[in-house]
DNA sequence: ACATTTCTGTTGTTTTTACAACACTATAAA
DNA sequence: TTTATAGTGTTGTAAAAACAACAGAAATGT
């Protein structure tokens, strides 16, 4: 395990913890590590979990299965990466999603009630595990909330609108650079590229906005 | 704060812990009450904050502005429930939301800091605390994901599907009941309840779902 | 029992979208 | 430079959704 330290440390979860606590935790927190061929199951949908998974080596996808057994994949995990972390949570509610290893792979299993529960009343590195656990979930929590936001809009020029307002807000600018390209952003907001790409296109020639390439700018001046 | 002790040992937030701890508790958080008239501000959006809040009488909304500065309502808040946790777990995140009152309320706050900070080393009752609040955050987790995963869909149709599949799986049964009329379905799926329910029929039609009010039952031997 | 209101399904029309096909960059590679 | 290649905008068409308006069923209150 020693040789992921480094890996680690540069993780969310432990972030702002040294190396050598991060080692001295781990015994503490009763972490064990498993390998997975790729195409191996991590864990399964219904199972009920206690522990939470990060990726050391490799990846894993998250996928589904509906009720007519269509299976779709939610995302990918890539080393240093938590998985499972809601379900392990919450500790009741079985799993939705399987992970399955899309590549031989190394994963760290780490005890929820262990982290939960403080070794020593002064381990201060404890309790930075835990606001970073907390601070991971909240921050999950708002990209999801964003993103819902943008797509309880009914139409393609209102999730624009409201996905670019963000992004403004954001910026504290009218404006502002976008980190997708128009099939990302697209894709993002479940839409059809070429019909979004029309929408832009009138919306420019409205006056409501301006942009090149991924660069956007906002106009005050206009009125519904 | 006494009288509302019922109240909160009956919260997400302090379940599990008697009466008598909770009183104590709020010392040690530096808890700190305020009271609101209707139409006043709770929080405003562009404030960083690091305390939780949450109602203990009246009602709040949580509102949002976009960039030409309509308004939407997001939520509402009533008594026992917390809001603004996720931006005060994160801690360095402006408020992207504003919150009102929409009655004259009174309002809790607690310290994000102190919640995490075990008073002393054996308080059994602050880990349960840090525990609510992981269960909390992670629950909201679970019913965004689940909430974004219909939205995702394109049509109607994809919708409906998606939303009573996941119905179905978690009542582990192809005969389920819902709770949400026609009106709040079309609500939370973001679409037409008319449409909506147009496509529910020829859903009937084809024999891949059968219903009656609020009690559906999936059809297994559909094939797309 | 009756009246009233809420809920649900149905239909036709208009608007919007998805889809497909293609042209025009810009950029990188040969 | 030429040749790919990925990214973007444009257009027409078919499909789907929103919208509006209405009718019948169910629930509620008097």
């Amino acid at each position: 395990m020693e040789k992921y330290l480094t890996l680690l440390s540069n993780t969310t979860l432990f972030t702002g913890i040294a190396k050598e606590d991060i080692s001295s935790m781990l015994t503490c927190l009763s972490a064990h590590m498993a390998t997975y061929k790729k195409g191996e199951f991590i864990l399964h949908t219904g199972n009920t979990i206690h522990e939470v998974g990060m990726v050391l080596s490799g990846s894993a996808l998250i996928i589904k299965e509906d009720f007519w057994g269509n299976r779709s994949i939610l995302s990918e995990v890539s080393s240093g990466f938590l998985f499972a972390e809601t379900y392990a949570c919450i500790g009741t509610v079985p799993l939705e999603v399987s992970v399955v290893a899309s590549s031989d792979c190394e994963i760290l299993f780490l005890d929820f009630h262990k982290i939960l529960t403080t070794c020593s009343s002064t381990c201060q590195f404890h309790t930075k595990l835990i606001h970073n656990l907390l601070a991971t979930l909240a921050q999950k929590n708002l990209t999801l909330t964003r993103k819902l936001e943008h797509m309880s809009q009914k139409t393609t020029r209102d999730k624009l609108l409201s996905y670019l307002s963000g992004e403004s807000l954001k910026a504290k600018s009218p404006s502002f650079s976008i980190p997708f390209n128009r099939q990302q952003l697209a894709d993002y907001l479940s839409v059809d590229r070429s019909a979004m790409s029309n929408e832009l296109g009138k919306l420019k020639k409205e006056g409501i906005l301006t942009y090149d390439k991924n660069t956007f700018i906002l106009k005050e001046n206009f009125h519904e």
